[in-house]
DNA sequence: AGACTTAATTGGTATTACCAATAGGTGAGA
DNA sequence: TCTCACCTATTGGTAATACCAATTAAGTCT
């Protein structure tokens, strides 16, 4: 099968930048230029730049130029993902996958964190209790999600923390506001405080098993959780559907 | 901020696919009826277009047409995951991953499997095994890839059979090379070929719990010995550095 | 009726022009 | 001299148009 052309260059800018041609921050040449220096038309340049402001690579900034994405803020979704979100069961799917790979993140972060990623998991820790009663009860979800987020960025895996964070930013973006319900419960937020500390303790006293046992019990915890409050949704779904039948 | 119109008109069709108006194989309008339709000029809506090719929604063929893209046949790849195929530790990475994973989705797919389910994995099976010994190694890497994604299938969590199917094209791309020469090792073949079999035989049997311990004892074994070929390769690696120096 | 040819359809690329947002420089005013 | 506003050049975004290339399908010839 012959390749477009505007995936040959795709493939091209994407070696450069694999090649530190340039690197993170730094400003591409001018459309216009690059398409000559290429060899290729604007439009065609355009359609490669696109596909890689897509994938999460490059951002462009209207009047402005184009730029090298800086690696940790991968605003990337996975388009697949994208579309589990409208089923009620995806959040019970990606809590059966948290459940498997929080697991061995909060394992291998008890084995290998450094100093810097104590300090960055206890601030977290602080940060989240802080949240806690904001009057925006998103902050403390995202508060949540960057705890988590700290453990598993100290398990040194970043096959694993890029899962961890397309899952994570996948429940930002539609099932919040079933999290923060959990939260707003008010025989929720203790307990749930306790299993965030013990999981950051064991990871700290890098007792990896501990660890991965706290990680585990905490999120049955939160299944269970969700579960009694979609029964309870379910209930008051029943009782209004029930009446126009009477 | 405000959006550009590439990007809304992408939002719009992607809509549309999901509304049904389009379905799987369906050919949509040519680009010029579509851009007029929606109110763009041609290449915006090829910017848009481009993003749904590249999304892995849509496929297009030079003089036929745009088509919606079976949704089985996701040849999409996560571009980021496609840039850790280069770094050595990569499988290593792989591995842990797959690791918690593969536990909890044997564990499920014991839970969750149907017969028709029993079959496929069968198949797989004895399909892995009849592949053993082809003159290609990577029909049997394929072969056995397989054989895992059949098991989280049968868990019914497309989450995580999404990340599977991922994970495996991933290794399918570039780490083959040493998957193949894992499975020409002598001593390797058989107990690789038990581990499967118990695995297989706790799923169809709904042993949850030990369907998990074989998945893991399996991956386990997996590491280890691509370890050893890691440090038989390094081996010669430094036998051959180490000559100029004498 | 079948195979080949040809023309219409349709995606791919290139050229050009113009719009819109940003950035940087320049000049006026404090 | 410093600061702020304004203006202009740079640069990404959109549009219109023409032409190329691959496919498809209709039409024609054998």
């Amino acid at each position: 099968m012959k390749q477009k052309i505007s995936d040959k260059v795709a493939e091209r800018l994407q070696e450069m930048l694999k090649n530190q041609t340039w690197t993170a921050g730094d400003k591409l040449p001018p459309e216009r230029d690059l398409a000559k220096q290429l060899g290729v038309s604007r439009p065609s340049l355009r359609e490669a730049l696109q596909k890689l402001v897509c994938a999460g690579l490059l951002t462009t900034r209207h009047g402005g130029g184009t730029f090298v994405q800086e690696k940790n803020q991968v605003n990337f979704i996975d388009p697949l993902l994208n579309m589990f979100q409208e089923q009620t069961e995806a959040k019970f799917d990606v809590l059966e996958v948290r459940h498997a790979l929080e697991g061995t993140a909060a394992y291998y972060a008890a084995l290998r964190h450094t100093e810097v990623d104590r300090q960055r998991i206890q601030h977290c820790f602080d940060y989240m209790i802080e949240m806690h009663g904001s009057p925006n009860p998103l902050d403390e979800a995202k508060a949540d999600a960057q705890f988590h987020l700290a453990i598993s960025e100290a398990a040194y895996n970043p096959v694993l923390q890029h899962i961890m964070k397309n899952l994570f930013s996948l429940l930002e973006n539609s099932i919040t506001h079933n999290l923060d319900k959990l939260y707003t419960l008010p025989k929720v937020f203790e307990p749930l405080s306790h299993q965030h500390e013990r999981m950051m303790n064991k990871v700290l006293e890098r007792d990896a098993d501990g660890a991965r046992r706290a990680a585990q019990e905490h999120l049955v915890f939160v299944g269970e959780s969700l579960q009694q409050i979609e029964r309870a949704e379910s209930r008051k779904l029943h009782a209004v559907r029930s009446l126009p039948t009477l």
